[in-house]
DNA sequence: TTAGCGAATGATATATCATATCATTAGAAT
DNA sequence: ATTCTAATGATATGATATATCATTCGCTAA
């Protein structure tokens, strides 16, 4: 028999609770001291090894731009990730448009640039932050 | 009179110069290290300065997902920066495609997600890279 | 020409983000 | 129960970035 996976642990689903609770990016030491609180006595290390785990099964993304990492809200379903970052508020957004997504890809293949399973970052100003400037 | 800006400095220059000549994305501290190797006793905090100003004023771009600086090729004209990384082997294309920025943000638009004066950062995989997992 | 001003840089310290390494524990297969 | 592998613990350190205050540079105006 093939042995099972043990996928999803305790602490991994500690860490995606984290961040679905919190409906948006979050840091990894605001992770870590999230857990700290619910009474886990874990090291940044762990926090880090457990993002990368959540990340390479799609349940959770990272927002590069601003060293932050948020649930994936359609983790069901196979998706093509676009996040949508206001650079001066950070409000970040999900966004699942696989017509986009595909436009963007067979677009680089055009140009010769082709990738595969790649995730898209899009940076800008929100309209409020835009008018505030 | 209008007091001149001294925009363009001799340790900008000199930065500047640095990433040009790499053709390819370079982290801070080896701009830093590139600076002092051509005689400049700087600092990081020196670097970092300088890499905001020529970020702001569309010299340069950072390439988030991998935490590195990239001269803009293109920066006489009007540009809209969508920079495509290999996340494996980190080659990184700054391609300007304003029919494919335009409609990556015409998009956003259409679904209440305005986001004005933005960079667009795709990550994935290249097809030697895909072909060697 | 030089006095004065604001921008740029120097200098130092420290904050923030992330990983390497080796030891130990937990859980499934046999 | 034993054994094997994946997960986590523990510790240290590396890598990235910014805050703060002092000093210098270069332009402007007198």
């Amino acid at each position: 028999m093939t042995k099972e996976r043990p996928a999803m642990t305790k602490l991994r689903s500690l860490i995606l609770d984290v961040l679905v609770e919190a409906k948006e990016p979050v840091k990894a030491y605001d992770i870590l001291e999230a857990a700290r609180r619910k009474g886990f006595k874990i090291t940044a290390a762990t926090v880090y090894r457990i993002l990368d785990y959540l990340e390479s099964n799609a349940l959770v993304h990272r927002v590069s731009s601003i060293n932050a990492f948020m649930a994936c809200l359609n983790s069901e379903i196979e998706h093509q990730p676009l996040i949508v970052v206001c650079q001066r508020c950070r409000k970040t957004t999900e966004l699942n448009d696989s017509g986009l997504y595909l436009s963007i890809f067979e677009r680089l293949n055009e140009l010769g640039l082709s990738l595969t399973a790649g995730s898209v970052e899009i940076r800008g100003l929100c309209p409020s932050c835009q008018d505030s400037v």
